[in-house]
DNA sequence: CCCGCCCGTCAACCTCTGTGTAGGATGACG
DNA sequence: CGTCATCCTACACAGAGGTTGACGGGCGGG
């Protein structure tokens, strides 16, 4: 992997933050040090094989108390070794509720439920006819 | 855990997108369907029974693999699991939805998306005016 | 009424994550 | 050169993660 691509395999992304993320004297941290570290700072334990496997794509499928203990440790969100084509379809999923709110029918909804039983009955035939209207194909 | 406050396990975490992301006609996913549906979809493959371990808070330590799928199924992004502030922001979503559904409304604000801007003012209006009308005491 | 269907629950089981332990390489120090 | 320290690598195994299959209960239809 060269230096200015961005990471795409977790091995990957674990890489770049040993290589970035160092201590004083900018020596990078050994594996052992950073298992070390982990086991003593946070209350997960986690051995410093472990991390090699993970380093070097052995392993790949780490359970969500390890991956939080790494992040912590280099002091990224946990979402880095994650974050990635998988975002990006989920965040399309997202855009229907970002797309209401930006549309004020966040407002509409909100108030809409501490209506009374007719108002919103009446509300929501509105809202059928005018969709109704707007949407002459839809069945 | 109520509904209205920010759950904090994994497993309330799982219960309430159970609770909130629902199918057309509004009934809660079963265990079963969401483990076909996600081994069928991703390429990756989960029990009901684990699922439902997950939910129970029996198993609280899932690997990266299957949380990336759950959270897939239900269009949150990964860290809903992982980071309290995430979890937060993204539970406001959701309590939208679930207030929605609650009040019946959730016609109202599904369809009110689709509407022009012109139709969406005049249905905010008429809902601020009713509501002002049924609560004269609050601002 | 009973049959089929699907659900949540449970316990036994199997797979794979994660560990223990040790070998070989390298470098610092005497 | 010998010793010590520390690193990365390797591999077999314990145990936690995840699955399988079965049981009992609710529900709708013939």
């Amino acid at each position: 992997m060269s230096v200015d691509e961005t990471p795409r395999t977790l091995a990957d992304k674990l890489n770049r933050l040993f290589q970035t993320v160092r201590r004083q004297g900018d020596a990078e941290y050994s594996n052992v040090a950073v298992a070390e570290a982990i086991s003593k700072g946070e209350d997960v334990q986690i051995s410093h094989t472990y991390i090699w496997q993970l380093r070097t794509g052995r392993r790949v499928n780490p359970t969500i108390m390890h991956l939080t203990a790494l992040a912590a440790f280099f002091g990224v969100p946990v979402a880095y070794f994650l974050d990635d084509a998988e975002t990006a379809k989920i965040d399309k999923d997202l855009e229907l509720l970002a797309g209401m709110r930006k549309a004020g029918v966040t407002h509409i909804a909100l108030r809409s439920a501490e209506l009374t039983q007719g108002s919103r009955a009446a509300i929501t035939e509105m809202v059928n006819q005018l969709w109704k209207l707007e949407n002459p194909s839809d069945e």
